[in-house]
DNA sequence: CATGAATGAGTCTTCATTCAT
DNA sequence: AATGAATGAAGACTCATTCAT
């Protein structure tokens, strides 16, 4: 068939594909410009496509924001529920898998990262967030404690304050990420892994041996 | 006289008093509503001013809101320097103090910590953030460091990296701020001075003793 | 359908149309108001259309106002080219048909002359101006020193500087410009003719018989 | 006495001063940002006061400006006034005189120029320069066509029309102004003069000898 | 007389949203 | 399902004018 013809009727697209395709741009428009900068006509442009149809499969820009904050957020519990359900590993393999989901390469990218600031930044959107991710993250939270007490009875000399490790955790893990984002020549992915190591194997040196580094570790 | 009369006479101010009037109602009208959506035609109402005398001061909403932000910068850097200027305070005592100054009543409100990360989050403020607190930054990472490595010299049994520890400490310290802002129901701010303390007493438990609460704890 | 309500109904139009509209509204609003006093907005409502739509065609105010004094300069050049383009015409009927395009009644309305002088009085275009009509004045210029060089050699008695007599009848169309458009109960478009036929009939009165009367001209 | 000291105290001066000063400084300011781009603040700045003084002295901007443009008309009228004036003139002298006031060098600057023409320009200004200058003009026509009328007298062999042939003097004197600002480079001031003897020498060939340069004619 | 901080109506420009095609 | 011309409310910024000093 000709192809030019073919471009022409081949005008619609599944709604998925055309959500996907706008959020794509909607990421990347949010990280060269930030929210406030970013339009719906940048969005359109970005993504091949016309203001109208930005409008047709989303509503309003709000919607197309909070979509694309949806997107993230399931992304992310996705890679970490799978480390979740994944059988035979161990606690603390589970543990570290948790974690460094955070820092998976198809999670962490500059765009992502400076997206996800953006939407912690916006009053509008921390509102929003906190109410969509506070299932995902009280789960997180949760399982990160359920672990962590499972690896404390394992470890008995130490005194292991379950919740205020995850604590720790998520906060030096939140931090890491900023610190990526603002101080990317100071601090990179693999400082940061080592540093959540370090974190842990202070905590739990008989399941995270000081000093290995967290690529080659034998978790065990 | 009556006041309400006086309010609407016309009255000069130096001209820092205006600046300061104007600084806090833009760090009330970020917090609230975000960097796009402050109006400078907000601001200006929240200091009982015009749009007009906003300009004045300013000349542009990028100034002040860049002004607005160099205010907190300032305002942090000078709270631990003064710590640090201190005479007669042990290592501990300083990087404690330094390590502290970030959660002071004055430094840590619910208002500038949205401020803070409003101005992360927008693209657009977040490279005049990096010029400028470059300087403030690398100063307090060096000052961290150089009393690491002090405290390391009479912790001869632990292995002590101070560059490491100091990104510990920064990240951690930055997650704990973005977790009080996002959970202040999950995170407190004595939670986040607790965590800093553990990870210190981890690190260098000569120095920081493990249990002893913050507040209470008999640096030396 | 009722012309009142389909005016209500949004409608595209191609785009020349639109620019070619607010072009006509701006002229308008010039020779009413002035430069400084057309506004964006009384533009738009001239036309009948939105403020945005005025952005949409012409990007900024700026660029509407340039874009109308190259409608001008256009319309005029393309009236002049058009007489020396004609064939069949004598070297003084060329000249003379050159020398009255300036004073045709499309060309030389109320409105325009006041838009032309607006031009002439605005710094700002002014410059502008001077760019976009040099290679027009040029030409015509040097056309109309072309004939009057041909003129000049079979008025062998004659004294003719074609450089000056070019000097003085661009001058003198120009002075009846404004002569017109100032003083209109003073000087009108057959007094303007009358004049500067009879500066042509003072240098090449072979060419241009003295008294006889523009219109009615024999013009050999 | 203490020149500091006078410098304060001086800080008021005559009313006329004070007028002159703000009216030099507004030609400045119009010839070099026009008439919409001429605001008090400049006015102010450039005449070494402030915009409050301004005001003091003018009222309001739109006054300041018909002020200017008073200044600018005045100033011309008593100098062919004088001319006028002058006993032992011829009338021929006279003539020349009269014309030649336009291009005086205290009259013809490039700044005064740009501000004849900028108030042309305006709507606005050019209704209140018919208004004031009504008068000035009527009589300086009227003073042409009167030496015109003796002058024709004096050359019987000539077909005079004094009203028209002052049309042809006011207009080309007119346009000349505007070409020695649009073309400074194609046009100078010698050149318009030579313009308008070239004008007078054919239609009075015996009080304008033709190829006598203005400036050495001996005008009889 | 002179100042200049303060005002706020007015202007240009942006951009989410609509809707005829 | 897709387009993009058209809209108009909203925002940043300007500037003549006021007035307390």
């Amino acid at each position: 068939m000709n192809v030019e013809i073919q471009q022409k009727v081949r005008r619609t697209a599944p709604k998925e594909v055309r959500q996907q395709q706008l959020i794509e741009a909607t990421l990347d428009a949010i990280a060269e410009r930030g929210i406030s900068g970013t339009t719906t006509a940048q969005v359109a442009k970005r993504a091949g496509l016309s203001v109208g149809t930005v409008m047709l499969h989303f509503d309003s820009k709000e919607n197309l924001l909070k979509s694309t904050l949806n997107f993230l957020a399931e992304e992310l519990r996705d890679r970490w529920s799978a480390v979740q359900a994944q059988p035979d590993l161990s606690d603390a393999e589970r543990l570290w898998g948790i974690i460094e989901a955070n820092f998976h390469e198809d999670i962490l990218t500059d765009t992502k990262l400076r997206v996800w600031f953006a939407f912690f930044g916006e009053a509008q959107y921390r509102a929003y967030y906190r109410e969509m991710v506070e299932e995902f993250d009280t789960e997180r939270g949760l399982a990160l404690e359920t672990l962590l007490e499972a690896l404390a009875k394992t470890s008995p000399q130490q005194e292991i304050d379950p919740f205020g490790l995850t604590q720790s955790i998520e906060s030096m893990a939140d931090g890491l990420w900023l610190g990526i984002m603002l101080y990317p020549d100071w601090l990179t992915v693999d400082d940061a892994k080592a540093r959540l190591w370090s974190l842990l194997s202070h905590n739990l040196p008989e399941h995270f041996k000081a000093g290995a580094t967290p690529e080659t570790a034998s978790i065990k």
